[in-house]
DNA sequence: TCGATTCTCTACTAATCTACTAGAGATTGG
DNA sequence: CCAATCTCTAGTAGATTAGTAGAGAATCGA
């Protein structure tokens, strides 16, 4: 059930240009030291979320890439499944020697339903939120 | 996200003893054929979901395999927790080299949450009982 | 007791996937 | 023009997956 290291990648690089929606286009160098990533694997990663329509970008000096869409409408589910393929648990090829009254791909739906409802609803503009919330009350202890 | 094949026929290996319960063991060999599983790969898997706990066997003529609790308390959960490892969906060393007020552990917090609700809450008794009850839609959709 | 049956255990493996790295090429701003 | 930056194609070491092979140990029925 894990997401690729590739995918939290993906995830944390499209949150650092989400963090930084109104600026100049962000040097895949700066995202990789901010988010701990590989350069090279990066690069791969963005070019990959930019075939997907997710990521625009522009070469040479003062280069970078920046987001394609607002924030608010690009979700967790559009990235990890552009990314790392399908959500859903069991694969379909599978599903069909199963024997017609099988119970098993009702659970499986069951489940992506609920992974959906996690996935699909949370925005990047909502983690943008959340994260800004994680400072705030950071500082509100640090006060103490 | 996706459960490995191991994991779907152990699911499936436990849902077949789950039907059988009170009957005789049910040998390796029955098992394998009746769900379309490898019969070597079935034997290294349900020797392993017995050393979990959730199966017992006995040798010889008339051997085979049987639950060793009733179905109601065993989860889908738990047996794909005992194949495939943790369900959570974002490995916890990782997690440390985040900044801390990232909010990505929030969010797989939500995930493994959402996924818990369905796996966690279905036993195979649940499984048995929906299996039945595809079998008699089929039977009244047949006769009509 | 014998022997057929069935589970048990260790070891091996081909193919695939993951998480990268290397390096040359194409654009763009100054 | 040239330095900076994205882009594209290849390659690759190591791990994992989905098995297979084969000998050994326990049990039942006759």
């Amino acid at each position: 059930m894990e997401v690729s290291v590739k995918g939290e990648y993906a995830l944390r690089a499209v949150f650092d240009l989400a963090c930084h929606q109104q600026e100049q286009p962000i040097k895949i160098a700066k995202i990789a030291e901010r988010q701990q990533i590989p350069q090279k694997f990066l690069e791969l990663i963005l070019s990959q979320l930019k075939q997907g329509g997710f990521l625009s970008s522009r070469r040479g000096a003062e280069g970078g890439y920046f987001l394609a869409r607002p924030a608010e409408s690009i979700t967790i589910g559009d990235i990890l499944r552009h990314i790392d393929g399908p959500i859903a648990p069991a694969r379909r090829l599978q599903q069909d020697d199963l024997p017609e009254d099988s119970p098993f791909p009702e659970l499986w739906e069951k489940v992506e339903r609920a992974l959906s409802s996690v996935l699909d609803r949370m925005s990047f503009a909502d983690l943008v939120v959340r994260w800004k919330e994680n400072r705030a009350k950071r500082v509100v202890n640090w006060q103490i």
